[in-house]
Order: C-alpha cells, then sequence, then structure tokens
DNA sequence: GATGAATGAGAATTCATTCAT
DNA sequence: TATGAATGAATTCTCATTCAT
C-alpha cells in the first residue's frame, strides 16, 4: 500500500495508480521504440522488437498503439509539439531576418542535440536513408513555421518572397544538417546553427572557412 | 525443358540464347525491383513483392541476387551509370559556384519532375503527401554530389568551407523543395532552380520577388 | 465510486438500487448478445464482441456469465420463456394434425418475417444471400417444435409416424422455404404457410396451382 | 527413382510427380478438414487444427486455401460436383412424379450415406446448429433441381405449383433427414427415402408408421 | 460489484530460402 | 538454369480471463 493509496482522496493532482501505470506504460513503450528504430532503422524494427525491448507483454502493446507507424507517428508528434512553442517564441520576438533565420536554427540544433535518442530514432536509419513521416503535429510546425515566414514578409522585414518554398529550404536544411550534426564526434549546435544562418544570409561564398576539406567524423559515417 | 531451351541445343547459332536470357532475366528482376522500391518504398519491399512483379519464377530470382540489398545495390550501381554522364557533363562544364550549384538544382528537379516511376508521390491516410526518396537511383545521386562537392572544393572552386554540411544542406533543400514543387499545379522545374540557386549564392535577401506573400498553388496543396 | 453509488447509501430507500442495477446489467448484456448473435451468427461472435456492444467493462461480465456458451443458454431460455406462450396458445388450440401443422408453419414464418433483428439476411461474397437461422431463439423455436410434436403423436393426434425425421422434415421445410420466402419482393407469410401446410397434409399432388412456373419475384433473385 | 521418371515421355497422362504431389496435398488437406469439422464442428476449428491433423507444414496450407471458408467451400462444391449429375440424370428417367420424388431422395441419401465424412463434416456441428454455406456449386444444383422442376411442370408430370417452394422443401427435407439419418445406429437410405416419398406423395397422415414414438438413437442426439 | 489494463497463449498469415523436378 | 511447392520460423494481432484498484 504506497502513499497514493493511504492519500487517494488528497485531491484531483493524485492521479491513482492505474492512470499512472498507463501513462508509466505509454512511455515505457515510447522509449524502448526510440531505441529499437535507432539500433535497427525504422523499416527493419518489427513490433515484436519493440515489445522485446519491454517488460510488458505482447498483448498490452496493442493497449496503447495499433502498429508500429502509430509509435513512430507518436513520438514524431511529441517531439513536434515540445519544439514547436520555443521556436515559434523566438521568432515572434525576432525583429531582423537574422534574427528569424538564426534563432530558427539555433533552436532546432539545440534541441536536436539535447534530445539525441528521439531525432535518431527518427532520422538514422541503416537501410533506408530517409523517412519522415508527416504526422499532424509535424506538419503543423512546418505551417507555423510558414505562418511566421508570410508575417515577416507581410511586416517587410522579409523581401517578398515565396515562403513556401522558403520554407521548404528551412525544413530541408535544418533536419539534413541536425542529421550530420549528430553524426559527428562532439555535436556544436552553435556551429551548425551559425554555418546554415550564414548560409541562408550571405550565400555560400561567405560561409565561414574550415580546415581542410570536411570533418573527418562525417566520411567515416556516408 | 521448353521451347527455349530444346532451341538452345538445336545448333551452334543459338548458342548465345542461354547468355541473352541470363542477361534479361537479371534485367527483368532489376526492372521489376525499380518499380516496387519506388511504390512501396525500399523499407517496406519484401523480396516477394519483387517475385510478384515479374514472370519469373522464386527460385530464379536467388540465381541472380541473394537478398534485396543486394539488389538494391545493384540498381544503385546500375543507375550511377547512367546518371553519371548528365551529371558529369553538366558540372563539369560549370566553372563557377554558381554554374555548379545551378547545374545541380536544375538536374535534380528535372530528374523529379520526369522520372514519374521513381518519385511517385503517395498520399497516406487523409491529408499527407509524402515523396518516396529512398530509392537507389536518388541515393546513388546523392553520393554523386558529394563526390563532385569535394572535388570542387579541392580544385579551389569554392571556398575552404564544410563540405559534409554544405552536401546536407543542398540535399536538405533540394529533398525538401522538390516535394513542394510536386504538389504544385504545374511544377515549374526552372523557377524551382533559380529559387534554390538564388539562396545559396546570395541568401535570403536576393531571393527572386514574387507577386503576393506566396504562390496561389502552395496553398492550395497545404 | 459515482453517483449512483452514492445514492445507494444514502438511505434506506434506495436499498433496492444495487439489486436494480444487477439486473439491468444482465439484461444488457443478454441484449447485447442477442444483436450480436444476429449480426455474425453465433459461431463467429466473440465474448469480447459482447462486451464492446455493451456499456459495461470486460470484467462484468465474468459476474453475469462465464462464458459465450452461457450467455447463449440463457437467451434461449429467456426466449423459450417468450415464445412458449405464443406456440402454445396455437398448438393448444390445435385438434387435428392440419390445425398443429398450418399453426406451425405460420407462427415460424410471421416470426421470421417480422423480427428484423434476429433474422438479418447476410450476403456472402457476389451472389449468395444466406439467413441467418443459427440464433438462440430460433434454435429454441424449434426444440419447442420438436417437444410438442412428440407430444401429439404420444396424444394420438398423429399416426404412430416417425417423429424423429418429421421433425427434420417440418424444420427443413421451414427453414429452406422461410429463406426463399425472405428474398421474394413482398415476402407473403400465409402463402408461405398455406404452400407448407398443403404438401404436408396432401402431398405434391395437391399444392396450390400459381399462374406460370414459378413466381417471378423468385426468378430475380436466384 | 520411381516408374514416372522412368517414363516421363509416356504421354500426356503421367502428370509429372510435382503435378501429382499438388493434387494429392490438395486431397490430404481436404481430408483433414473434413475430419476436424466432423470432430470440433466448423466454427471450432481452427485452421491450426486442420493443419495439424496434416503432415505439412503450415505454409503449405495457405498455398492452397486462402482461409478454412475456403477449405469448407471446396469441400462443398467437390460434394455437389459429385452427386448432381447423377441426381440430374435420375430425374431426366422420371415419368411420374413418384420416380422424379422417390428417385431424388434416394440418390440423395445413397450419397450421403456413401459418403459421410463428407456430410457429416458440412452439417454437424457441435456448437451451431446449422452451417451451410451456398458455394457456387451448392447453389447451381439447388438450381439444377428447380429447372427440372419446372420442366416437369411444363410437361404436365407436376401441376402447376410454385417451383420455388418446392425445391426449397425438397432441399430442406433432403439435408434435414439426412443428418437425422446419419445419427442413427444402422442409417438405412431406403426408410428414408420411403419415408421422405410418401411425405411428398401423400401427405403426413399416410407415412410409414412404425413401433413406438421415435427411434432410440435419436433421442440420444438430439 | 464494477472497472479496464495486463497478460500471454494461440490464431492467422507471410516470409526468405531450399530443393526436387 | 528455371521452376514453384514446401518449409517452418517469425510476425502481426486477438482472445478469454484475471485482478489490482
Amino acid at each position: 500500500m504506497d502513499a497514493d493509496t493511504l492519500h487517494a482522496k488528497a485531491g484531483p493532482k493524485s492521479a491513482g495508480k492505474r492512470e499512472r501505470t498507463k501513462v508509466q506504460n505509454r512511455q515505457i513503450i515510447l522509449a524502448a521504440a526510440h531505441q529499437v528504430f535507432a539500433e535497427l532503422g525504422y523499416g527493419a524494427t518489427t513490433v515484436r522488437d519493440i515489445i522485446r525491448a519491454t517488460p510488458l507483454a505482447s498483448g498490452t502493446f496493442y493497449n496503447y498503439f495499433k502498429s508500429k507507424e502509430e509509435v513512430f507517428q507518436a513520438i514524431q508528434d511529441e517531439s513536434a509539439l515540445r519544439i514547436r512553442p520555443r521556436l515559434h517564441e523566438e521568432r515572434a520576438k525576432a525583429t531582423t531576418i537574422d534574427e528569424f533565420i538564426s534563432g530558427t536554427f539555433q533552436i532546432f540544433f539545440d534541441y536536436v542535440a539535447s534530445d539525441q535518442g528521439n531525432f535518431q530514432a527518427i532520422r538514422r536509419n541503416t537501410d533506408t536513408l530517409r523517412v519522415r513521416m508527416d504526422t499532424p503535429e509535424v506538419i503543423a510546425g512546418f505551417e507555423e513555421l510558414r505562418v511566421d515566414l508570410e508575417r515577416a514578409i507581410a511586416q517587410g522585414m522579409f523581401p517578398p518572397i515565396d515562403a513556401d518554398y522558403l520554407m521548404a529550404a528551412i525544413v530541408g536544411v535544418a533536419f539534413e544538417m541536425a542529421e550530420r550534426m549528430l553524426r559527428r564526434d562532439r555535436p556544436d549546435t552553435e556551429e551548425a546553427a551559425r554555418f546554415a544562418t550564414a548560409l541562408f544570409m550571405n550565400g555560400v561564398r561567405n560561409l565561414p572557412h574550415v580546415q581542410g576539406v570536411g570533418p573527418k567524423a562525417a566520411k567515416d559515417n556516408v
């Protein structure tokens, strides 16, 4: 008999053991799925693999998700849900293009670096190079960026350019660079943000110079 | 023992028959795999799927390839052989960053827009549109880019920048913009290439201007 | 602890509440099972199906019944209680074979034609129409017939004929004709009962004559 | 190396070992399904049960049938296919109602008795009282009976009665009585045919009399 | 009593691969 | 070499039932 049982009437905040176990199990499954996706790649992992990485019974999985695709989408959604407010807030504060762009990349790379498991589960795949499912939350995140861009254009911060393509370019660079960044020995989010920002601000010819043609770590992991 | 086999023994003239059949079967399998990868994506396709898309018997598959991984590799090799000339020709002509970048995007967007079989747009659930990019051909194309990029830096055409990140940026923009482009009513590969090239050459502030805040087509297809 | 439970403890007046809920739940389960058996057929329905058709929790089911077999039995028992009066009334009035036979068919065809919920017509594949007869009520109905028939023979209303075969013949005709009847445009239970009764009373040569070789409706629905 | 291999070119009749094994396996599965349906009833048997009653691997089942329903239908079809010509031939020879009716029942009951496994598999069910799937062949058999009846009516052998209902009545009596007959200690097909014929010729009051109210065997098996 | 999540046995089905023909 | 049926491990998913709350 634990504390909760003793104080079952303490208030609405004590959700009850049942409720807590449910939330816990969902997290257990999501964490296990992370792990397995990151190890085997999305295409190669089976529901069994996920269950095996869990102390739960096979049937329990299906109390929470209908398929591995659904777990995957849940992971994506949670991710998008966590980062979206931060990105939006940062962009809202921006008064110049530079702030808008650099803020977006910095927040994104920081998030990715702090939540490696999540991002790697989504992006790193041994067999297929890219699997990205557009869950409602992810799409919403893209849309939010586009709306923010259109607002910035309307306000005159940006010139009247193709917001749809610019959104795509930002998203593409963010995701693809994030993946590369995580493969490096010591991911440096500021370096990545600086690179991306410089590219968007001044183009290829004004990117920061480096020693040699590229980082060693990258070569090993093509 | 079928007619072909019987003929093969009829005389020295048809001695090449067997050889030709072997080559043909290999091509049949590769073509089928090509098709199926494009439809289902590499991760989701099974050897059975490939065999089913073939007039051949299941056992025959194993006379040519050990697994779908091996077919994948073969397609990559063959497609690299086919794509390389186009890429090489274009990039070999490039003497400036501008030509290099614009050539790359133009080729890629043209390729995506024209090669229907490879880049089937598939709708998932209700509102999500994804484009299959995990196809041997595409991956080979990116590897090409990577190699060329490193060469260009080594030759001094590009400043000594982070080639790994630059490749990622190009790939990300290419991918993501391609998807957006395909959603538009009448995909305009030159417009897309112009946009991407301008971004990489001069940054956000010098992108081509448009009427209104964004193209109409994009709005319809969110 | 919900409102009902709280009320139950409010005072002596609602002391019967719990009892009433128990009876209600039993009825809820029986009604749901009734429905589901009619839809899926007895063989194909699972306990889960029954629970799903209920607002109750799965565990609750087992407070009332041990298995679907037990629910089946309970429905049979209850329906026998409900049907018996009608059957009894009709057959009790019968003093002749004719009345017995015609009463039986008339009741059965009326029952089938009227009780929509129980006798769902199901289409299999493309062209096959079947009528659900594997429902507790129907089975109970046939058992009734069997008992009554044996009683009638024992009472001397029928000659000492093979009751087992006669029961089989009546059941077979009832089943098969009922299905045919339901396929017709406007099922006419009296016509069907007249036909069956005439057959059993006087044989094929004295069946009611019709225009043409067969009813139009029947032809349309083969 | 068996005879077939040695004489592989003997002619089209020697189907080759592969072909023979295929036919054999199909028969093995059908026979096992018979057996299991008869033992457990259609509703309760699983594909696994059928496979278990077979020396074959689980996957092999699916080379032949997609589900237990399909096996069931195959059994029915084979059955119907075997008996239909005999029934038709007999009815074609008939010049009187009596011959038509008695021929039909006699052939049917003989067939059922000689092929008990088959019929029981189809009809005897512990859980649901009746499962009969109308496969194309079975439907064709019913239709054939109806056509024969309509022809007989047109020829004046039968009076102008409802052929559809009469067909249903004959089918119902045949199936239901057959089931009862098989449950008896020593199935007597002539007795059954006599009973059914007498019923259809002269009605209930002229059925053959028996000692007691019914056979002992029947009582045990209700 | 009511609840409904957990359980894990077991059912349906697919898979890659082999091998006799 | 081509064939394609056989294999049985592996996978997805459902089920009846239990039991802590």
